[in-house]
DNA sequence: CGTCCATATGGCATGTTGTGCCAACAAGGC
DNA sequence: GCCTTGTTGGCACAACATGCCATATGGACG
C-alpha cells in the first residue's frame, strides 16, 4: 500500500515503536483517522465530477489541509480512496483471522467473505453504493487493483499462519490468489449490474458462489478431519 | 489498455476501416511496430535506471521521437513496457483460440500456457529476463496488473465463443481470473527466485502447476465427454 | 499530375502532479 | 522547563500529461 521509499521507511519506523499493547500508537490512530477523512472527502468528489475532473488541491482544501500534506498521506492522487476500497477485504482478513483453526479453510473462506459483504447497518449499505461509483470510475482501475495486490500479500500471511510449517509457499500463494479473485469479480460483477445490496446478485450472494468455486478442488494442506 | 477518450475514438475508428482481409491496416501495422520498438527502447532504459529514474523525455529521446509522440502512443510513462509484458500473454490467447474445440478446456489452458512460457529460441529467452528485470521494477507494478486486467478481459472473449451460448456470464468471468491469476503468480514467483528459463522453478513448470491448481474443480461448462 | 483528405508528427504553452527542503509548531517523555 | 520526535504548510521545481496549431506524409480519386 506503500510506494515511495521515504515514506515506507517512516511508516516502518513508527510501526515498530508501537507499544507492547497490540494497540497502534496514538499518533498512528490519528494518522489513520485522518487518513480516512481524507478518503471521504476525495471519494465525494470523485462520486460527484469523476476523479479526472478533480484535482489534488481541491481534495485537500475540501480536507481542510495544505497539497503538502495531501501528498503526505496519498503518494498518488486517486489512491486517496483506497482506505475506502481496502476497508472491506480488511474485514474480510479480520474475520478469517479470528475464525476458529477447526473450520475447514474453504468454509472459513466462504463465510467470512459472505460476512465481510454483508453489510451490517446503514452506514455499511451507503459505503457498498459508494464503492459501486467508485468501481465505475475508470481511472481508479489501478488503485482498485493496488488494493488487490494488497490483499492477496496480507491473506497470504493469514493464510500461511492458519497452515502447517513446511508447506510449499506456492500453495499458500495460489490460494490467496484465488480467493482475492473471487472478492474482486463478485464486487466487479455487481459494480457492473444494477442489483441491489441484498438479495440475488448482491455482493454477498455472488461473492459466495465465487468463493465457492475458484476454492473447489484447491488442494488446502491439512483438511481438519483427515491430515 | 486505452485509457484517454479521443485516443480510444480514434484507434477504434481505425480499427473499423480494416479491409475485409482479417489483416490490419498498413498503418496500423506501422503504429504497432513504432509501439513496439518505444517499447524495447523504454524497457532497456527502464531495466538499466530504473523506470523512476528514467523521464518520458529520455525515452521518447532514444526512440527518436518527440515527447508529444510519445505521450501519443502511451499515456503513462510506464505503460511505455506493456507491449513487451502483454506479449507473452498475447502468444497464449492465440495458441488457446488456435487450439482444437474437441481437447478438454483444461488440458487446453494448461497447454497453451505452459507453451507459451516455453522461449521457442533466444530472442524468447532473453525477453523473458527483461521481463524479469522489468517484473522486479516497484514502480512497474501498476503495469503489470493493467496488462493482467487487460488479458482476464480478452481471455473472457476467447472462452466466451469456446463454449456453448446460455452459459452464465459469471462462470466464464471465474474461468478467466483463474487462469490469468495462474500466469501472473507462476510469473511473480519466478521474478522472485533466481531460477532459470528452464527446469524446476521455470516460468513453464510454475505456469503448469499453477493453472492445473487454479483449474482443478473449474466447473468448466461442456465437458467433452460427458455434455 | 494535382487535389483532397485523413493521419502522423513536432513544437509550444499550460495546468497538474509529486517531491525535496526548510521553518514553525504541537505532543509526549525525562 | 527542555529535548526529542513527528506533523504541518509554504515554496520552489522538475516531471508529467494534454490541448492546440502548424506542418508534413501518404494514399485515393479525378
Amino acid at each position: 500500500m506503500c510506494h515511495s521509499g521515504a515514506m515506507c521507511r517512516d511508516l516502518d519506523r513508527l510501526r515498530t515503536l508501537a507499544p507492547v499493547t497490540g494497540r497502534p500508537t496514538l499518533t498512528q490512530r490519528r494518522r489513520d483517522a485522518t487518513r480516512l477523512e481524507i478518503a471521504r472527502t476525495a471519494a465525494a468528489l470523485f462520486a460527484e465530477r469523476g476523479a479526472e475532473a478533480t484535482t489534488a488541491e481541491e481534495i485537500a482544501a475540501a480536507a481542510g489541509i495544505s497539497l503538502r500534506t495531501f501528498y503526505r498521506y496519498f503518494s498518488v492522487k486517486e489512491d486517496a480512496v483506497a482506505p475506502l476500497l481496502a476497508a472491506g477485504g480488511q474485514r474480510w482478513m479480520d474475520l478469517l483471522a479470528e475464525s476458529p483453526a477447526d473450520v475447514p479453510l474453504r468454509e472459513a473462506l466462504e463465510r467470512s467473505a459472505v460476512e465481510s459483504l454483508t453489510p451490517a447497518d446503514d452506514a455499511a449499505v451507503e459505503a457498498m453504493y459508494w464503492t459501486r461509483d467508485l468501481l465505475r470510475d475508470p481511472r481508479l482501475d489501478g488503485t482498485w487493483q493496488k488494493v488487490h495486490a494488497g490483499s492477496e500479500e496480507r491473506l497470504r500471511g493469514v493464510l500461511a499462519a492458519r497452515c502447517p510449517d513446511g508447506v510449499d509457499p506456492l500453495e499458500v500463494r495460489l490460494a490467496a490468489a484465488a480467493a482475492t479473485a473471487a472478492i474482486r469479480v463478485a464486487l466487479e460483477q455487481w459494480a457492473g449490474s444494477d442489483a441491489a445490496v441484498t438479495g440475488p446478485g448482491s455482493p454477498q450472494d455472488l461473492g459466495g458462489r465465487c468463493m465457492r468455486e475458484l476454492t473447489v478442488g484447491l488442494r488446502l494442506w491439512a483438511q481438519p478431519a483427515g491430515d
